[in-house]
DNA sequence: CGATGTCAGCGGTAT
DNA sequence: ACCGCTGACATCGAT
């Protein structure tokens, strides 16, 4: 939409005459009338209608019920705004509603006629319960022996529902033909990986939440089986020569996959916040954000539900997701202009054309919610730096409707805009985001910087020294080196043997002895993110002919965020991103002094320092990977790093029970020599400026209960000490 | 290189 | 059946 037009001159109510620009039809799409609230309303009728719209607080006319259609739990009034009674007006007491179309829990997808929908349909059938034994060896041997390799051992889905006779009806149509019509080879059925993929997780756990409302704990977990399964997929995709381009959406499939399965949470609609869901929270695409219930639609931009009144149905909007298609000349990162949806003009599926939006669907929902002066949780779509053809949504929190208006977008059609402040006192996400931009950009400084660059240029990034918090002047001396120091590497007793890949590791190439190393697999994906987690990665080391840009090097290119060593509250320094990170993206190595430590006092004394790194402590994975942890960690070497003296920002990484960084030991060997490095990844996606935090580990065996640490993490899942 | 076009997809709403 | 502020990739035209 072209932007000439200027979203900031809000006209005047009234100043426009808006009953020529609907299209009025009879029963679904009738102008509101909005008796009691002059100046508010854009689209008022003079005549009076059989549908009415009254002020949040009433007074309701004889003969019309007012709803109350959203009977949030009370526990997920806890985490809404301060005050949320206050914004809301829903304070009256009324009686039950009755819900259309909002309450859909998927154990009543197969009996919605009984619900007031349609009797049983095509579509009914599509969720028919079909209990479908897992033919878990039903492909080629190589897919087999990789698949037992990344899922060990098994668990099979407890969910019947089933994706198989789904999919496998839908075949004929579209997974047998590429977009240009091409056969494409039956050989690899991405169904079938997906489940015996999902067999090694613990999906059971899932039975007990999937109805209920979400929580920090399940949300992670879904977003770390969606990422997961959408990288495997991608992987598989990658390795088949008969489809070039193969699936084109993992992310898609991968979505699917999970909502069949129930793995997903907060089905119900509602209005305000989603239970288990931050202000700031991030997601890499639309259908990480239907899974945990924020955002519902796979593409559309305003979710709403609709209700059934007395007389006639209503509709309240619930969420929208700005894209910044559209962006706006608001500067004010707590006023978002926004767009009507529709006025697209499809034929066979393809657009053709524009026309006049309608009052209907979202747009009426919106201007419902204008008048009811409910919430409506925005989510903000931002441009992902790291990825140029990705986006980034960043949940933005709640906001208010204010204003509402028509004007005239290209061609002369009629846009519907929407003006939303944010409902003050939350958390900054969006105003943060927009003020990290600034200070990459050299616009406005950061404030409390001590050092703009503590590696002194070592890094390809510059990492920041900050302290807001208090006098501190900056850590302790120490030098920076970006990597590992060896005195002496360790010996293989076999040569190792090098790959000759010239231009590049490529997926799928089994005579790359790198690929070999890993399993036949290459350990990571084209963006640069690890696919599995494993219990050693095999990087390609300096005696390969490879680039070093190749994908088998991730942990040796250097940073990839911009970082900042800050001054936390109560635990000294710690590590946060300017840059949004996403799942499995490498982070950084542990660099140090690799020392030697023969006997178990030398390791004691050396551990009195904080900056011990010690691989042969437990590495065992957090619970949200639970499941997918497939061999006991296995160091080849036992390796103990010191960044007393010297390391990197990894040296200042905090522990915490529940992180959202976990390390990988990586191997890179050289003929006879052997170099294990420790390199960090992200768990799930992290926020801009949220803490990097790893889980240090129980120390070893012999040494339990000596010498703990009190722990600060301050999670729920808190061991006490480390 | 950015902007625009193409196209297969999905969950959801409505018929 | 219809709809949409997807997302990956192709293509085009301006630097």
């Amino acid at each position: 939409m072209e932007q000439g037009v200027g979203s900031e001159s809000i006209p005047t109510p009234g100043s426009m005459d808006k009953s020529k620009i609907f299209d009025i039809r009879p029963l679904r799409c009738l102008v509101p009338t909005f008796p009691s609230s002059p100046g508010t309303s854009a689209f008022s009728s003079p005549q009076p209608s059989p549908f009415m719209c009254f002020p949040p607080t009433g007074p309701f006319p004889p003969g019309v019920s007012p709803f109350y259609p959203f009977l949030v739990p009370t526990e997920s009034l806890r985490s809404a705004v301060p005050n949320q009674a206050g914004h809301s007006g829903f304070n009256n007491a009324i009686p039950s509603p009755v819900p259309l179309t909002s309450f859909r829990p998927t154990s009543t997808k197969k009996s919605r006629a009984a619900n007031g929908s349609t009797g049983p349909s095509r579509k009914s059938s599509r969720y028919r319960t079909a209990a479908i034994h897992l033919d878990v060896d039903g492909y080629s041997d190589s897919q087999h022996q990789t698949d037992q390799y990344l899922s060990g051992f098994s668990m099979h889905v407890a969910d019947a529902e089933d994706t198989s006779s789904k999919v496998r009806r839908r075949k004929g149509k579209s997974e047998m033909r590429t977009r240009s019509g091409r056969e494409v080879s039956p050989g690899v059925d991405i169904d079938l990986v997906a489940n015996s993929f999902l067999e090694s997780f613990n999906l059971a756990e899932f039975d007990s939440v999937r109805q209920a409302d979400g929580d920090t704990q399940s949300i992670r977990y879904i977003l770390m089986i969606f990422d997961l399964l959408r990288r495997r997929i991608t992987q598989v995709e990658e390795g088949r020569e008969a489809a070039p381009g193969g699936l084109r959406r993992p992310d898609l499939k991968a979505g699917a996959i999970l909502m069949n399965k129930g793995v997903r949470t907060n089905t119900k609609k509602r209005i305000g916040a989603v239970p288990g869901i931050e202000i700031g929270d991030i997601f890499f695409f639309r259908m990480e954000m239907c899974l945990v219930g924020l955002h519902a639609p796979s593409m559309a931009g305003i979710d709403f539900m609709s209700f059934k009144l007395v007389q006639g149905e209503d509709s309240l909007a619930i969420s929208i997701v700005s894209s910044g298609g559209y962006e706006d000349n608001v500067d004010d990162g707590d006023v978002l202009i926004y767009s009507g949806q529709g006025g697209n003009i499809y034929r066979k599926d393809k657009f053709v054309d524009i026309t006049d939006q309608k009052l209907e669907r979202g747009n009426l929902a919106l201007e419902k919610s204008l008048h009811r002066g409910n919430h409506v949780r925005v989510i903000r779509g931002v441009k992902d730096v790291a990825n140029p053809t990705g986006k980034i949504y960043l949940y933005d929190g709640l906001y208010k409707i204010q204003h509402s208006w028509a004007e005239k977008g290209r061609s002369g059609v009629n846009v519907f805009k929407y003006k939303l402040v944010r409902v003050p006192g939350q958390p900054e996400a969006f105003t943060m985001w927009k003020s990290i931009q600034q200070w990459k950009e050299g616009i406005t400084s950061r404030v409390g910087v001590i050092l703009p660059d503590l590696t002194s240029g070592a890094e390809n990034l510059p990492v920041s020294l900050v302290n807001d918090v208090d006098d501190e002047k900056g850590p302790a001396y120490f030098t920076y080196f970006p990597t590992l120091k060896y005195r002496k590497p360790f010996h293989s007793p076999q040569p190792s043997r090098s790959c000759m890949c010239r231009g590049g590791c490529q997926p799928g190439d089994l005579n790359c002895s790198c690929i070999q190393k890993n399993g036949g697999v290459l350990p990571y994906t084209a963006l640069g993110v690890l696919l599995i987690y494993k219990a050693l990665i095999h990087e390609c080391g300096s005696s390969c002919l490879c680039p070093p840009n190749c994908r088998n090097r991730m942990s040796q290119a250097g940073l990839k965020v911009r970082l900042e060593v800050f001054r936390t509250k109560d635990r000294g320094w710690g590590v946060r991103s300017w840059d949004p990170i996403r799942a499995g993206a490498f982070i950084c190595e542990y660099a140090g002094e690799v020392i030697d430590v023969s006997t178990e006092e030398e390791l004691e004394r050396e551990r009195e320092d904080h900056y011990i790194f010690d691989a042969t402590c437990t590495n065992e994975p957090s619970d949200v990977m639970a499941g997918n942890s497939i061999e006991s960690p296995k160091i080849p070497f036992p390796l103990v790093v010191s960044a007393k003296k010297g390391g990197n920002v990894a040296r200042f990484m905090n522990h915490s029970c529940t992180p959202n960084v976990y390390w990988q030991p990586v191997l890179r060997e050289c003929n006879n020599e052997a170099y294990l490095h420790i390199a960090f990844f992200a768990i799930g996606h992290i926020p801009p400026m949220k803490e990097l935090t790893y889980d240090y580990g129980t120390g070893q065996s012999g040494q339990a209960g000596q010498r703990k640490k009190k722990c600060l993490c301050g999670s729920l899942k808190c061991r006490g000490h480390f």
